[in-house]
DNA sequence: CACTCGTGGAT
DNA sequence: TATCCAAGAGT
């Protein structure tokens, strides 16, 4: 196999630029030397002592906040972070707290975050700590590795920024700025080729400051590495990088696109009983927004092109309704509203109706609930602080509210 | 390995 | 509006 970045000559550059000397080829790329090296980690962490971003999960080196700052930072953005970090802290001020605490505060502190799995998991592997580390963070990679939900990106972000372990942190940010230092063609989406970036930071990451190096680069891919609208002439390390001595910036990193997203159909029902509350259910038996809350959708997948009129609709519903829940609600014919919901891979298109339930229904209802025989719960507005709502289910609350303010 | 799993902001 | 995306991990 021939060179990944073998369209470039790095040895072309030395002495015409800041690079000086030649070092190996890793994975298929060519590299600088040692010399260089050095030089590099000198200019890249004084900038980075002048001009790092100040963060709440940068105030301490405590492994328990670093751990959850970078769960909380997997896919979402720092200035969405910063609120949730303060509060979680402070819902569960220690990792027994997590360890202990029960789910349906586990998602109600992460409500609106979104990937929620993720906070399972940091539940169980603070149940991993307790039991297999006598309740103290591990300070060893092959430890960290072996906690659910950490993943090779942040082990390396833990060991590296609490414990001084000199690995690299290799998340979507190194391997934009490592693509552009070195011109690296190589599918940064491709699962296959995480090892081409793995050795190349291990190769550059400051074995005396590697968490600094790491949070260096979350810093540099943020502000003057971005993947759009880049501005390369600006970074500290524009001498070193090939790519910005190239003036092809904009060809780095190679990214091949993401599928587009599936359109879902559903309908809501919004069934209200005696005392005005709404009827809600767990979402026990779904992966997706798994446990959290939300009205009874019903799937129309398979129907939807065929149901037109006002009572065709309807006539599904209540039917779909009388089948799986067992009650008969008399339904307003014509939809009160209309929600439409974005996943990374999928589109919800949720058309609303709105009932009230008989007195039977809503006995038959609470009976189930009495028996536990389904997660169903009524609440009304005042309650909501006691359910786990997925964004999608406050846009239905909000065209709810918006139908029932215009009917008054 | 390909797919699943949320959300809100930018262009 | 459509697309991309922001400090990925589990299956």
């Amino acid at each position: 196999m021939t060179a990944v970045n073998q369209d470039i000559d790095i040895a072309a550059f030395v002495g015409k630029s800041a690079i000086v000397d030649l070092g190996p080829e890793i994975e298929g790329v060519k590299v600088w030397g040692p010399e260089t090296n050095k030089a590099f980690l000198k200019v890249f962490l004084d900038w980075y002592d002048a001009e790092s971003r100040r963060l709440p999960w940068r105030e301490s080196k405590d492994p328990y906040r670093i751990w959850i700052s970078e769960i909380m930072l997997q896919q979402t953005r720092v200035q969405t972070v910063i609120g949730y970090f303060a509060r979680f802290l402070a819902a569960f001020p220690t990792i027994k707290d997590l360890a202990e605490a029960e789910e349906d505060q586990l998602l109600k502190v992460w409500e609106g975050l979104g990937y929620y799995s993720r906070v399972r998991n940091m539940q169980t592997a603070a149940q991993q700590i307790m039991t297999d580390y006598d309740g103290v963070f591990p300070d060893q990679l092959a430890d960290i590795k072996k906690l659910k939900g950490i993943g090779p990106y942040t082990a390396g972000a833990i060991a590296s920024i609490a414990f001084g372990i000199p690995v690299p942190a290799i998340d979507g940010n190194a391997m934009r700025v490592f693509s552009r230092l070195f011109m690296i063609n190589a599918d940064i989406q491709k699962p296959a080729n995480r090892k081409i970036f793995e050795a190349i930071g291990q190769y550059l990451v400051d074995p005396e400051r590697p968490g600094d190096f790491n949070q260096a680069i979350m810093d540099l891919g943020s502000s003057y590495e971005t993947p759009k609208q880049a501005m390369p002439e600006l970074s500290p390390l524009r001498d070193f990088t090939l790519a910005t001595l190239t003036g092809t910036t904009d060809d780095y990193p190679v990214k091949s696109k993401k599928a587009k997203a599936k359109p879902v159909y559903y309908q809501a029902l919004i069934l209200k009983n005696a005392k005005g509350q709404v009827l809600i259910e767990k979402r026990t038996q779904h992966k997706l927004l798994k446990n959290m809350w939300t009205v009874p959708l019903i799937d129309v997948n398979e129907v939807h092109e065929a149901l037109q009129t006002p009572d065709e609709m309807t006539g599904y519903l209540v039917a779909e309704v009388s089948e799986n829940y067992g009650i008969q609600p008399v339904l307003m014919k014509k939809e009160i509203g209309y929600v439409k919901h974005i996943f990374t891979h999928l589109i919800w298109h949720i058309h609303l109706y709105y009932g009230q339930v008989t007195s039977q229904d809503e006995k038959h209802i609470n009976q189930m609930i009495a028996d536990g025989q389904a997660d169903y719960a009524w609440v009304a507005p005042h309650q909501f602080e006691q359910f786990a709502f997925p964004t999608v289910q406050m846009k239905i609350w909000s065209a709810y509210q918006d139908y029932d303010k215009q009917d008054k």
